[in-house]
DNA sequence: ATCCTCCCCTAC
DNA sequence: TAAGGTAGGGGAGGAT
């Protein structure tokens, strides 16, 4: 009978093989799988998982493109000419890493553009990797069905299959002149080359947000216009709120209403649901950048009045703020520098604590419904109807581009012949490689979007998630059968390649059973959280890989690190020996820093104890005074700077005359791997580089410096390596607690 | 010829 | 067979 219509947010893969999909009502699922069992909602450990899984990734590279709290892209072109290692090996060190960091398997899908990435990872899930090689292409693309391209949904895919069009290799039988009068220029273009394997969009790690809005389409019931108007004052102060948190103001403002279609049911089948609704949208361009809840109320209400709905019949209704530039007072100025993000690194420490009275949400009780009896009628949007109509006989229209292109075959790792008529070209030279990671959590973001909702609507949420379930899978691909992972050569020339990382199911060790995640009744509140992500992941990312300021104080008191906790035996050991200066004797060869570093000072024949430095100090012009002992002389002291510098304008900090990222990860690297033992000399090198990192503020780089030692020095067999890491650590701890406050986050 | 609106579609 | 919510991209058609 009354069957849960809660949704299943996300299965698990025993599940999808009894059936059970994405997006299924419980009810239904149940019914195919009787053991079917449903997970609450556990967003912290999705936010925690998240923040792990990008600190992961950032420690390998920041060419990183935040999609979604549990799937990001990687160009990892450059990374891989750097460590010279083939695509399967790093995916695999990655996943590794993330594995044992989060406890979250991923999946990553390698080739040698984005598209081909994401592609590849379908086929690497669940828990698994796949590089897709150009001359693989072909064959691999021909069978998959056109609506694995993205931005193929259900509506294309209903219009192509009307075309008789169903696997790219169909779709590739198409002319760009066609698809282009069928789809428009720019629709068209993408689904030729697509079906091709062609993509040129390159892996931005920053984008800008071009829009905030909040928006309620669930739940909307409305009595009398007041109440009406009192709820888009409500949104209006939600709108603000949300600007506010991303330091934001814009010029454009739109309201969205949906309205129940006049034959629909007044109540329709799933309680509180919108139903059959046409969309109703007006906007404004104001004169002037606004972030004022007040004024975006009073604009509001007058494009609410200019549309004539019936508020008896308003179903949903958003609003939304474009045109969007920074907020005035933080601007360069000195005063206020708020940033205009919000983080999820903030996010992840305030928690909810942090949000106070957030907003009076739509305060109004927006009524919801009483219990209403649901009626029968599908709600359903005007969506695409069966079948579209069947294209009209191509006359032409005028559509710009592309006059006579040939087609070009599929890709290659190559940039294949250009299409011309094609807009863009961001005409890349080198090798790519992209990645996409994905983690399993349903979203993790921000709860504060919860207290974002009405008392009431949250309540029901709530409670609908102690009984209902929820996931802790992970999102929206289902991924076709899980293939074998691709065998992985060793030592091939990095292609051009995009990595696609996901980590599937569970991450929680519960493991075992089939279980599946369905969504509560209320479901509206996890989209939001997932939505919120990808800005805030980025923004998160942004001003994490910036300013690395972010040391919490906290994280120092309590270190939920636990290498700190079990590392100090060694970590003492090592340093009384160094204090001794007596180090063990090294039975070291030449250092490969050294060898290759021009600049030491030949000084250091010492041979037994203190090496040359293999690192040296660089000092630039300005600031020799400062450093009067130039090359160096082995101090011994890690030479904490004196003041942060303050004036001196300082010179880039080197280690063996490097110091440009790369070149510290290949001497580093070298290091570590050419030495069985490091010497005292080369690490106290170390910290003294680190230090100077500090003091040139260039904590983005010491931040990818600390964790790349770090991967290198835990790896190692030795366990000294793992010492010399933490004395490094706990050096450049110190100076950073000097100087900022709070120390660096090293996970 | 653009630009701007008002949608629609898709993704996550 | 439905529905959550946020954001970006594109298209059709009118306005400039």
């Amino acid at each position: 009978m009354a069957l849960s219509m809660a949704e299943i947010a996300s299965c698990s893969y025993e599940a999808r093989q009894a059936g059970v999909r994405n997006g299924m009502f419980f009810g239904q699922a149940k019914r195919l799988c009787p053991g079917l069992q449903a997970v609450p909602y556990d967003f912290q450990a999705y936010k925690e998982v998240a923040l792990v899984l990008y600190e992961t990734l950032a420690s390998y590279t920041h060419e990183i493109e935040a999609l979604s709290c549990d799937e990001a892209l990687v160009d990892a072109s450059s990374l891989l000419a750097e460590l010279g290692v083939a695509p399967d090996e790093l995916a695999n060190a990655i996943r590794s890493d993330v594995r044992e960091r989060t406890g979250c398997s991923a999946s990553i899908g390698m080739s040698s553009n984005i598209l081909l990435a994401r592609m590849a990872t379908r086929k690497a899930k669940p828990n698994g990797q796949c590089c897709l090689k150009p001359e693989e292409v072909d064959d691999f693309i021909r069978d998959q069905p056109v609506t694995s391209l993205p931005g193929v949904g259900r509506s294309m895919g209903c219009k192509l299959t009307s075309l008789g069009v169903r696997t790219c290799g169909e779709l590739q039988q198409m002319s760009m002149l066609r698809l282009q009068k069928e789809f428009g220029p720019r629709t068209g273009q993408t689904l030729f080359r697509f079906c091709r394997g062609l993509d040129d969009r390159p892996v931005r790690s920053e984008k800008e947000r071009k829009s905030v809005s909040a928006e309620m389409n669930y739940g909307i019931r409305f009595t009398q216009v007041s109440e009406a108007e009192a709820f888009l004052l409500s949104l209006s102060q939600e709108v603000q709120r949300r600007l506010h948190a991303a330091g934001l103001q814009g010029r454009r403002l739109t309201l969205k209403a949906m309205v129940r279609k006049p034959g629909a049911p007044v109540e329709p089948a799933k309680y509180g649901g919108h139903g059959i609704c046409d969309s109703l949208a007006r906007s404004v361009t104001l004169d002037q950048p606004t972030d004022s809840a007040e004024l975006i109320g009073s604009e509001v209400l007058k494009l609410f009045r200019s549309m004539k709905v019936s508020a008896a019949d308003m179903r949903g209704v958003g609003l939304q703020i474009q045109l969007l530039g920074p907020h005035p007072a933080a601007g360069p100025g000195p005063q206020d520098p708020p940033r205009p993000a919000r983080s999820i690194r903030d996010l992840l420490l305030a928690q909810r604590s942090a949000h106070p009275a957030a907003m009076a949400p739509p305060t109004t009780p927006v009524g919801i419904p009483p219990a209403a009896p649901p009626p029968s009628g599908a709600t359903n949007q005007s969506r695409c109807p069966p079948a579209r109509a069947p294209p009209p006989p191509s006359s032409c229209s005028a559509l710009s581009s592309s006059p006579t292109e040939p087609v070009p075959s599929t890709s290659t790792g190559e940039p294949p012949p250009r299409y011309n008529g094609g807009l863009h070209t961001p005409a890349r030279t080198q090798p790519h490689l992209n990645c996409s990671i994905q983690v399993p959590s349903p979203s993790q973001v921000d709860l504060s979007v919860l207290e974002a909702l009405p008392a009431e609507i949250r309540q029901q949420v709530e409670q609908s998630w102690s009984r209902s379930a929820d996931l802790p899978n992970g999102t929206p691909l289902t991924p076709p059968p899980p293939l074998t992972p691709p065998p992985a050569p060793p030592p091939s020339p990095p292609p051009r390649g995009t990595l696609i990382l996901q980590i599937p199911g569970g991450a929680e060790p519960s493991g075992g059973t089939g279980i599946v995640l369905a969504l509560p009744d209320f479901s509206q509140v996890d989209p939001e959280v997932f939505a919120a992500l990808p800005p805030e992941l980025q923004e998160e990312l942004r001003s994490a890989y910036r300013r690395k300021t972010s040391a919490q104080p906290q994280s120092t008191m309590a270190p939920k690190n636990a290498l700190l906790q079990l590392r100090a035996p060694g970590y003492d050991q090592l340093k009384r020996r160094h204090k001794r200066k007596n180090l063990s004797p090294a039975k070291k060869g030449p250092s490969p820093m050294k060898a290759r570093l021009p600049g030491n000072s030949p000084a250091k024949s010492s041979p037994a104890k203190l090496q040359p430095l293999m690192l040296k100090y660089e000092d630039t012009p300005t600031d020799t005074l400062k450093r009067e002992n130039g090359p160096s002389t082995s101090s011994l002291k890690p030479d904490v700077p004196q003041h942060p510098s303050k004036l001196a304008p300082s010179p880039h900090p080197a280690l063996a005359g490097a110091s440009e990222l790369p070149d510290i990860r290949t001497l580093l690297r070298e290091w570590v791997t050419t030495i069985s033992e490091p010497m005292e000399e080369d690490i106290l090198q170390v910290v003294k580089y680190c230090t100077a990192l500090v003091d040139d503020r260039d904590l983005e780089k010491l931040d990818l410096v600390i964790k790349y030692m770090k991967r290198l020095m835990q790896q190692s067999v030795e366990s000294v390596w793992s010492m010399a890491f933490d004395f490094i650590l706990d050096n450049v701890q110190v100076v950073l607690q000097q100087t900022y406050g709070s120390t660096l986050k090293i996970t």
